[in-house]
DNA sequence: GAGATTTGTCAGCGTCCGAAACAAAGTATC
DNA sequence: GATACTTTGTTTCGGACGCTGACAAATCTC
């Protein structure tokens, strides 16, 4: 049965069939090409004819082209379709605390051209150098098709308004990015949270997730995001400020967190967190022998990490609490929720021999009864976060695994 | 822009349209009702020729009858369309640990017959019994239209296989109940789970859901049950067995819970909760005078409430105490999913007047940056378990506002 | 080279929605 | 009471879409 939603519906034309078929066939060319005409028809169960069709008009608009033929033993030989990778043009742009990234990405996300500066501490000096540096940026290539430009921000934003409501981490509060970067550029700009931005990498380009219609994503850094994809659409609370599970208070009397609550789980199993317990930990036996400490000050989480590494046990303490706490959290995820998916995105990943098992272990310790979510580690390698901006775009021409 | 979830596609073939259409506009007739062809015209954007094509239809497939004549002030009058609520026929059928409820209801979800009798504590009795009075039930009006079945149950329903998977409060495991009453009435049956029952009659007959697309209901009686819907979805989890907050560990030290795990929600917030903690207070004062205990053995949560309308201070501790947790997991939720409403089932609401006020506050302390989700008792004589189970039914007829 | 097989295209048909004209059924006005 | 106006609901026609079945194209096997 075709689901509809009502609370936002919308009636259909004589144009909507070939809509809806046009993205389900453009879909299933991004995920299994090269494919010939036919095996379109196979797979989506349209007749060849209305595939012949659809597929000369993507190719007309340039969103695919024709290649090789394949190998058949018997009969016709089939003419393979691919996306067009010469029609690059999204424009990823990934804002983190200490550097933002800029990206140039092809219709398959894979990244042609980046470039990284450092993020300003005030919204506004920032917004004024992310502007000049994303039209230099598109300036470069002028021959470009340009689609459209997504944007990941580590805070909460408003789906409805497009506006960053507050970003802890950054400082910011009520920030307007979309309209002066469509004005600078006179592209459409998307604007997501960090979490969101993952769980939709995940479930575009990932690997792990055929036919996942539920995960959730879990990005591990100063403090901790939660991005939830339910039945293949991002759940998005009332204002768009869900998948806060970072700050759900998992111990009433814990410490104070920055939102104003107590004992959030971020305030235990952040990379912050980590760093808390490796301070605390040495600032007691630092007063017996002087340690060789990180010269001054503060060591960051690459510290920590790399401690462990070596052997410091102290270290290695620190990143085992946090594993432990990463374990209650995911649990209280998977009681809830029961996604068939959680990937968790951060540094920590880098030390999954170590924390791992630690997690796994607390998660079969606390749920019993629902063993069936998978829990893997995304490699930073994938950059999922810059990954989920250009997925963000090309939603709106994809039928697409999920649309927001 | 038209959403599609490839994961699992269909494609658009040349009755789409109609389908989509149709079930647009019967929906419209049922939250508008009364409402003419050019009143759909306008809600919906459909041309009045098309609105005529497919009311006629629905008219002569007798799920709309046309009724009296509109008053305008200037040109024709209106002809009103409603449901037809002659075509009396689902049949709902709710399931609790103490007794079984089967009613009959309208194309409105009003309820025409009822009848209830005791749940059999054996479920192979219970399934005997319960099909021959569904049997006798119907025969009772041969005459009338039956669409369908729908079950909701006190346990995790595996939404694929459509089986009872385990209910704690019964006792039950892997029961299917679908097969056999589809053999004894030959009408197709729907099961669900209990909560998310309760969400969906809540979205589909709430008065408070104008828009509203992601919600919780929480279902508060023995255990605590959570059903949630997102993007006007129920979220079923990989096997359809989501929604089970009641069962997240909010005290990693706490006592132990049927489940397995230490601390859960429900072992604080639930009528059980509330009525252990009842005869804690007075077991250690029962020592020194000689209580006119509730006649022998343990009271029921009716007692507590009862006790503490009538002044008696440790009921009236032991539901305060109840009211706090229930707010600590509300807040969880709201802080995690932020759904524009949470609905509260169950006995509680009775005491609102002395239970809401502190789930208010602990939510006010614990959620400061999060203040838009509204929290609503259910009025308990709608039904909602009961009313959820005709949606259950009717969504497969009606666009709906959500679909599972 | 003929037949078999598979791919991809083409023409005709039924369904659907939209546009516009039209019929129906009232009220307002003179 | 006749005419103009207004609004509802129906009818007709044109354009878009997918499906069916025939057909051309391309290739292998015998």
């Amino acid at each position: 049965m075709r689901k509809i939603d009502l609370t936002s519906f919308q009636v259909a034309t004589s144009e909507t069939a070939r809509d809806i078929n046009r993205r389900i066939v453009l879909d299933m060319i991004r995920t299994r090409q090269p494919v010939s005409r036919a095996d379109l028809a196979r797979l989506s169960g349209l007749q060849r004819s209305t595939i012949s069709v659809i597929t000369e008009q993507l190719i007309e608009e340039q969103w695919i082209t024709e290649g090789a033929f394949g190998y058949l033993p018997r009969g016709r030989k089939p003419r393979f379709l691919h996306l067009n990778v010469e029609r690059a043009g999204i424009i990823g742009i990934n804002v983190r605390p200490t550097s933002t990234m800029i990206a140039l990405a092809d219709l398959n996300a894979r990244f042609i051209a980046q470039e990284s500066f450092p993020t300003a501490a005030e919204p506004q000096v920032f917004l004024k150098d992310l502007c000049q540096r994303v039209s230099d940026f598109i300036k470069l290539r002028p021959q470009a098709f340009y689609e459209g430009i997504g944007v990941s921000l580590p805070g909460r934003v408003d789906r409805l308004s497009q506006r960053l409501v507050f970003a802890p981490n950054l400082g910011w509060r009520d920030v307007d990015l979309k309209k002066p970067l469509e004005r600078a550029t006179g592209l459409s700009v998307e604007i997501e949270n960090a979490a969101n931005a993952c769980a939709l990498a995940e479930i575009w380009f990932g690997q792990r997730t055929n036919g996942v219609r539920d995960l959730i994503a879990v990005t591990v850094s100063e403090g901790i995001g939660t991005g939830i994809i339910a039945n293949g659409q991002l759940v998005n609370g009332s204002t768009g400020v869900a998948g806060e599970f970072g700050h759900v208070s998992i111990n009433e009397d814990g410490p104070p967190c920055k939102c104003g609550n107590r004992g959030c789980w971020e305030v235990y199993a952040s990379n912050s967190a980590a760093i808390r317990a490796y301070m605390q930990a040495t600032a007691s036996s630092r007063a017996k022998k002087a340690r060789p400490a990180q010269s001054s000050g503060k060591p960051t989480f690459e510290d920590v990490l790399r401690l462990a590494e070596q052997g410091d046990d102290k270290a290695a303490e620190a990143l085992e609490r946090m594993a432990h706490y990463l374990g209650v959290g995911i649990s209280m995820l998977i009681t809830g929720i029961a996604p068939s998916l959680i990937v968790l995105v951060g540094e920590v990943t880098r030390a999954w021999e170590r924390v791992g098992p630690i997690v796994n272990q607390v998660i079969a310790e606390r749920s019993p009864t629902v063993p069936m979510t998978r829990i893997v580690p995304a490699e930073d390698a994938a950059q999922p976060r810059l990954r989920g901006t250009i997925a963000l775009v090309l939603q709106k021409h994809f039928g697409a695994p999920s649309t927001a």
